[in-house]
DNA sequence: ACGGCCTATTGAATCGTTTGAATAGGCATA
DNA sequence: TATGCCTATTCAAACGATTCAATAGGCCGT
C-alpha cells in the first residue's frame, strides 16, 4: 500500500504499487504510440492498479508538458438570456467531436466580470475564445492581449468582421422581412412596429428587413406606430417595453391590426398590454416575436415568431474555431449569416374583418 | 526583443526583456510576501514589461506548483432547465468571494455526459464538486473515485444525505402546503392536482404538503382529480403533461375550480388546455405553478406560483463547500431546506361563485 | 577592519506528466 | 562471437511557475 500525503493519487503512486516505472505507466494509460510494444500482461496490471487507486491524470501537469490545454473559452454575455444556452450547446457539440472542452463562463451582463473572465481564459491557456454576445459588447482592451498571445477569437450574435473577428449571426434583415411578409400575406395593412434598442446590433438590420417587406407589399408604415425600446439592462426588460408601448399604441387611437415586436419577450409584453385592455390576440390583434425562446412556445396563445437557428450558429462558430486552430496562419475574418425560420403559432391570424376565416385557421393549427 | 517560439508569452520572456531573474519577476507579479523588499523601481519596470508583452501567468504551471487549482466543479444536470442558471449564479457569487472559479459543465440530461464531465472535473483537480440536479440523478460509481481523491461533494435539488452527501433544496412540503393554502383561502374547495413524476425527488414531499394543507382546510381531494406526470425526458415535457391532463380533467365531467400543477410549465400546459376549451383563467379556473421560472412571469395571465429561492440555495451550497475545504476533516452530511415563497399573479382568484369580488381583486393586482 | 544585519536579488529544487533517447535482454544472422 | 535488430522497459529532461535558501553588496557599530 503506497504512502501518500493527504493529496491526490499520482502517476508515481500507480507506478509504485504495480512495480513499473512512471514512464511505462504513463505510456500505457495515455495510450501513447509506444504502448503497442508494451506486453499485454503489463498493460493489464497497470490499468488494474490505476483503476483500483482511482487514478486520474492531472490535467495541469499534462497540459503543461504537452503545451496544449484542449480547451476553448466560451464567454457568454448573460447565460440567463435564453439565447445563450442553445448556442452553447451547438458550440459544445462542435467542439467535443474534436476533443476540445468548452470552458464556460457567464459574464452576467457585467463588464467587469467580462474582463475578469477573459483574463482567466487567458491564464488557463484556452487555445481559442468564442464570445456569445446577444447584445452590447463593447470592445475591450483585452482583445489586444488575445492577439499578442495568438489566441483566435470568434463571436456569435454580432458582426465584428470590421474589427477583424469572424462572426456568426442570424440574417436579421431576412428575419425582419419574414415577419412582415407573414403579416401582409394574412391581410394586415396597418402594422405597428417595436424596434430594438439602438445599442443592440440586431436592431438595425431587422428594421431594414421590416421596411423592405412593407415596401414590397405596397404598404406604408405609420411613423407614429413605430417605437423603439430603450437601452436594455437585462434580458427580461423587453417585456416591460412591450407592455409599455402596447398601452401607448392603444392610447394613440390610431388604427392597426398587428404588432411586430423586436423579440419574443417584447411580444409577450404586448400580449399582456392588449389583454389588460380587454382585447384579444389573435382575434383583435396579431402579435409577432423574434428568436423563438421557450416562453413564446408555452404561453397561450403561442407566439408566432422568427426562429434563430442557434444550435446551427454555435456549431458553425465551433467549426471555424477548429479550422483556425488547424492552420495557424491568419485568415481574413469571415461572416456567417444563418437563415431564420418563420414559426407559426396562434398569436397571428387574419385581421378582424375576416374573423370567420381566421377562426377556422386557428382550429387547424391548435 | 525576446526570441519566442510561436507560443505564449512566458515568465522567462518577461525576465529576459527587463533583465531580472525569473524568480524576481514571479515574486513581483504574484505579489508574494517577499515583494515588499523589492525596490519600487524594479517593481515598476517588471510590471511595465509584463503589461507590454501581454503576459498572463500560466494557470497550469501555477496550479501544478502550488498544488491548488482554486477551482470548484459545478455539474449541472441540464442547463436548459431554468432551475439551473439562478442556482449557478448563487454558487458563483458564493465562490468568487473566496477567489474560487466555478468550472461549469452541462450534462444535457445525458448520463454518459454526466460521467464524462465528472471525470474531467477530477482530471482538472477541482477541489470540490457541486452537483445541480433538478431531477433524476442516479448514483454513479465515479462518486467513489471522488472519495478516493478526497474531493468534497455537495448537491443542490435533491436530498442525498442518506448517502453521505450534504444537500441543499427547497422545502417542498412547505411549498405544496403554501400552494394549497392559497387556494383554500380564496375559497376553492374542489381542486385538481397534477403530481410530479415518480422518479423525481420533489414529487413526494410536494404532494405530502398539498395533502396536509387540504386536511387542515377540511377539504377532501377527489382521487379522480389527482394525476401524475409520467417520467420526464426534458424540462419542457411538463407542458405536454399539463395540456394532456387538463383535457382529461374536463372530459371527466367532475366539478373543480382550481388546479395545482407540479411546476410552472405544467401549469402553463393546463392554461393552454383550458383556454382551448373556451374556458378562462382565472375567471373559470385558478391555476397554480411551482418554481417561478421566466415563462410563468411573462405569460398572460401571469402564473401564481411557489418560488424557490434558487440563488440563496446556490449561495448555501457554495458556503458549505468552502467550509468543507477549510477544515479538511469529514463532517456529518448536512441538509438545508430553503423556505419557498408564494408569488401571487393573475392565474388565481376566487372561484366563480364570487366572481364579482374576484374581479375587483384582480384589478388591484394588475 | 571585522562581524552582524539589513535590503535587494538570484539559484535551484519542485509540482506530475510526457517523450525522445537510452538500455538491457533475447534471438537470429553473418 | 561479434553484429544487428527486435521487444520491453526505463532515464532524464523538459513544460512554466513558485518558493526556500543562498548570495552580494551596503552600512553600522565597535
Amino acid at each position: 500500500m503506497p504512502q501518500r500525503k493527504s493529496s491526490h493519487v499520482t502517476l508515481q503512486d500507480v507506478a509504485r504499487t504495480c512495480g513499473f516505472a512512471a514512464s511505462t505507466v504513463s505510456i500505457v494509460l495515455s495510450e501513447a504510440p509506444l504502448s503497442r510494444n508494451i506486453a499485454a500482461a503489463t498493460r493489464d496490471r497497470i490499468r488494474a492498479a490505476a483503476q483500483e487507486l482511482g487514478y486520474y491524470p492531472d490535467a495541469y501537469a499534462r497540459s503543461l508538458r504537452r503545451r496544449r490545454s484542449q480547451t476553448i473559452g466560451v464567454l457568454a454575455y448573460d447565460l440567463s438570456d435564453p439565447f445563450c444556452i442553445p448556442t452553447m450547446r451547438g458550440i459544445q457539440a462542435g467542439l467535443q467531436a474534436a476533443d476540445y472542452l468548452p470552458l464556460l463562463m457567464d459574464a452576467q451582463a457585467q463588464r467587469a466580470r467580462f474582463d475578469g473572465y477573459l483574463q482567466m481564459i487567458l491564464e488557463r491557456r484556452a487555445e481559442g475564445v468564442i464570445v456569445i454576445a446577444s447584445w452590447i459588447f463593447e470592445e475591450t482592451n483585452l482583445l489586444a492581449d488575445l492577439e499578442k498571445n495568438y489566441v483566435p477569437v470568434m463571436i456569435v450574435g454580432r458582426d465584428l468582421t470590421s474589427r477583424g473577428i469572424s462572426s456568426v449571426l442570424v440574417d436579421n434583415e431576412a428575419g425582419g422581412a419574414l415577419a412582415m411578409h407573414h403579416l401582409t400575406k394574412l391581410g394586415h395593412r396597418r402594422i405597428a412596429v417595436i424596434r430594438g434598442p439602438e445599442e443592440l446590433f440586431d436592431s438595425e438590420p431587422r428594421w431594414a428587413g421590416v421596411q423592405r417587406a412593407a415596401l414590397e407589399a405596397g404598404i406604408r408604415l405609420d411613423p407614429k406606430l413605430v417605437f423603439q425600446l430603450p437601452g436594455l439592462v437585462d434580458p427580461t426588460s423587453g417585456f416591460e417595453g412591450g407592455l409599455h408601448f402596447s398601452r401607448q399604441m392603444l392610447a394613440l387611437g390610431r388604427k392597426f391590426t398587428a404588432v411586430v415586436a423586436f423579440d419574443d419577450l417584447t411580444a409577450l409584453g404586448v400580449v399582456r398590454g392588449l389583454t389588460e385592455a380587454g382585447l384579444r390576440v389573435p382575434e383583435d390583434f396579431s402579435v409577432l416575436g423574434f428568436d423563438d425562446v421557450l416562453p413564446a412556445e408555452v404561453a397561450t396563445p403561442g407566439i408566432t415568431t422568427i426562429r434563430q437557428p442557434l444550435k446551427e450558429m454555435g456549431l458553425q462558430a465551433a467549426k471555424w474555431m477548429l479550422e483556425a486552430l488547424e492552420r495557424k496562419v491568419d485568415r481574413a475574418p469571415r461572416l456567417y449569416e444563418a437563415s431564420p425560420e418563420l414559426v407559426v403559432r396562434t398569436s397571428s391570424a387574419r385581421p378582424a374583418r375576416q374573423k370567420g376565416k381566421s377562426k377556422k385557421l386557428l382550429q387547424n393549427r391548435t
